[in-house]
DNA sequence: AGAGTGAGTGAAACCGGTTTCAGAACGGTG
DNA sequence: CACCGTTCTGAAACCGGTTTCACTCACTCT
């Protein structure tokens, strides 16, 4: 930062007041075009470009938004599902002129940590937070009381924040209402209680059995933590009830769960139909390719972004409000409806 | 940010100047103890927390490094690489009191106006860039000199940079070599042509063949950009010419690979001995698990992180010198070293 | 007793922008 | 021609810290 050109030098080198410069900077009217003009060339000239910092502390934004991840590092290396995410965050904060620091906040006392220097910053505009997944509860506001924030995923602990989420009950219902349709009857599910988006999806698993006059069996319901394993193990607990379909909630999951199938020696859907929930890249890849639910990850992440900026803008006190996106089951061949090749 | 506490009403406060306070809070000495404690006492009292941003500007330090994964969509999504590594950098940067803000450059004019965005903001202590694998070349120099940049990854496209990499020839030789030991003769390789790590592997891979009086063949040599798919259609081109074994540049290439010989009713090892690069949780959870050039992720991140800041406060100007991390065999059961279940 | 020495402190300058405010220049009215 | 309302502009205050510099005040050392 030694050398760089200043507003002031900008200032001196087009003969005029760092206020013009300032005013010519950020598009403010009543610049007489010919300086406004000269302003420009002067700019393009030297390469100036303004120091956000001083900018930042000037005006009392960052541009800056906190995104959150607060999942075991499990998690995040294993399902895609973060990643997507992340890339959605950050496009959506790049396209609106923000920029996106990511937190990875594990479950370990370091998490706590990382929040806290997060908030003590005071850098951040706001903060994108997911909604976690292992009970350790991320509270900022206790912390900074007026600090934009957006959670991805309803947040299981606590009402009253603004949050971004799939219909995660209608995903359920509509994956298990297919295998309905299909004829199966005693339909099982690999769930999660690990958060809000788990529960919900076995909430429209129920739903789905129960409208259709199917009862609820505890035993055809396992729960995973969304890890590929714990599909795998959640496979092998359904599998002595003889479920003749199963709903997992996520295509990792899923995954695991062909596993645990193949290794039985039983294949999808031939002896079991599957349908899962997410729609990632490894979906398409599975053998045999999953039926599952489209999650509009790309979306959900722009919304988070816009409503952050809108709470921003709005000064911190937005009225709260949701936003469900809509979900959609895509039929591939592991429920058995489509003849697999 | 409305009524929040500055330095000025601690000073106030606690009945002394802002020099002192600052002092405290840096914990510089020359200040007597009982003031110290003084100060610290309405420091904690008020839970004044000094504002970032207003320090950034007085001490040209932002505490913010930027983390610039320069690929395109697909692979960050489809390679678990980038999740890894991206949580390495982070916890690095974490441990060592640094910000890490992620871009996600891509490919299209995005990731320029990205890149100068970030440049632009001034805001970044240093760059660490993930040395690109689609040519699109990302030189942050050209427009900000002395800004410290460290690549992850050896940049293809110039010299005269730090950057901190795994060392990939050994990789491939220790991949090929293994494979020479096992007996086979006939060894193809799905490389890489999109990065310099792609071609350090084959360059292994031809080392080991000509240290063991190999010849080399152009048909056995198959190129892929690191994604599922292209592993998949590699091993497709290589099927024809009958390999005995493969060494495969990275794990995800590997799980194409794999699906290709189930499809032409292949199994490794029986049929075709595989041996990949990385060591990602997918080479674990593959079927047959694969033997795997283990990469030091999470070192690569640290070192890159702490190699960054070594430059940058050095101020900029420290000598060119580069870190090649050893990588290690992991042998499991794709390779046929191992009995498998 | 007078001269150094170094610890402890505050006033003020500074970082590089934005924003307020007042004044100059200009055109249109009465 | 005096008066007023705009438009355009610059000086200066301000954002909230850090850092420099000068000064005071013991406390040694001749």
């Amino acid at each position: 930062m030694s050398g760089r050109i200043t507003i002031q030098r900008v200032a001196e080198l087009a003969d005029v007041s760092k206020a013009t410069v300032s005013r010519v900077l950020n598009g403010y009217p009543h610049v007489r075009p010919e300086v406004r003009e000269k302003v420009q060339r002067v700019i393009r000239e030297t390469g100036y470009q303004p120091n956000n910092i001083a900018r930042l502390l000037a005006s009392d934004r960052s541009s800056i938004i906190g995104f959150v991840i607060s999942s075991s590092a499990q998690m995040v290396f294993h399902d895609p599902y973060f990643p997507a995410l992340t890339e959605a965050v950050s496009d959506a904060a790049g396209d609106r002129g923000l920029i996106m620091a990511l937190f990875m906040s594990h479950a370990d006392g370091q998490g706590q940590k990382t929040v806290n220097s997060i908030l003590a910053a005071g850098l951040f505009d706001g903060l994108i937070l997911t909604a976690d997944a292992n009970g350790a509860s991320i509270f900022p506001q206790q912390l900074a009381p007026d600090l934009p924030v957006v959670f991805i995923g309803r947040p299981s602990h606590a009402d009253g924040f603004h949050y971004v989420d799939a219909d995660n009950v209608q995903g359920g219902y509509l994956a298990t209402s297919h295998l309905i349709d299909l004829g199966h009857r005693r339909i099982a599910t690999i769930g999660s209680n690990r958060n809000a988006s788990g529960e919900d999806r076995v909430t429209g698993y129920r739903r789905a059995l129960s409208q259709r006059g199917l009862a609820f069996d505890e035993r055809l319901v396992a729960f995973g933590d969304y890890s590929l394993e714990s599909g795998y193990a959640g496979m092998q607990t359904l599998l002595p009830y003889k479920p003749e379909a199963v709903f997992v909630a996520s295509d990792t999951m899923a995954l695991g769960a062909l596993r645990a199938l193949r290794e039985a020696g039983l294949r999808a859907p031939d002896d079991i139909a599957l349908v899962s929930h997410d729609d990632l890249p490894p979906a398409v890849q599975a053998d045999p390719p999953l039926t599952t639910v489209q999650q509009p990850i790309a979306r959900t992440g722009q919304l988070a972004v816009q409503k952050l900026e809108r709470i921003i803008v709005q000064g911190g006190k937005a009225p709260v409000e949701n936003t469900i996106l809509p979900v959609k089951l895509i039929v591939r061949e592991s429920c058995g409806a489509v003849e697999s090749l």
